[in-house]
DNA sequence: GGAATGACATTTA
DNA sequence: CTAAATGCCATTC
C-alpha cells in the first residue's frame, strides 16, 4: 500500500517535458521493484492529478496507459516529446533524475 | 499461506 | 538493429 503512495509521490515529481522510466523510480525508491512499479502505476486511482503518463519503458518504449496508450502519447507529444512507433526519441535526454 | 498477474528489464541468439 | 526467453518484486486473488 505505502509503496504505491511512494510511486505517486515521485511521479507527482516529474515535471513537464520531463519524463522517467520505471526503473529510475525504483532506484528512486530504493530498491529493485521496477515490476512492482509498473504494477503500482496501473492501479493508480488519480490519473489526473498524478502525471503518469510521463513513465515509459527504459528503452523509450510507450509502454501502457490505463486510460490508453493513445491517449498518453497524445500527452506525451503535447509535452514536447517526438514519438515514432510507439517509442520516445531522445527520451534519454529528458529523463528525470529524481534529485 | 500459496499461486497468479503485470503500464518491466536484461540477457542471449 | 529485432526477437525470444528468463528473472523480478509487490500486489491481488
Amino acid at each position: 500500500m505505502n509503496f504505491n503512495q511512494q510511486c505517486y509521490e515521485l511521479l507527482s515529481k516529474i515535471p513537464e517535458g520531463k519524463i522517467s522510466t520505471y526503473k529510475e523510480i525504483a532506484k528512486a525508491l530504493n530498491t529493485k521493484a521496477y515490476r512492482a512499479v509498473g504494477n503500482a502505476v496501473a492501479k493508480n486511482p488519480n490519473p489526473i492529478v498524478v502525471p503518469c503518463h510521463r513513465v515509459i519503458n527504459s528503452n523509450g518504449l510507450i509502454g501502457g496507459y490505463a486510460l490508453g496508450v493513445n491517449k498518453k502519447i497524445s500527452l506525451l507529444k503535447k509535452e514536447g516529446m517526438t514519438i515514432r512507433k510507439g517509442k520516445v526519441l531522445d527520451y534519454e535526454k529528458n529523463i528525470y533524475s529524481f534529485i
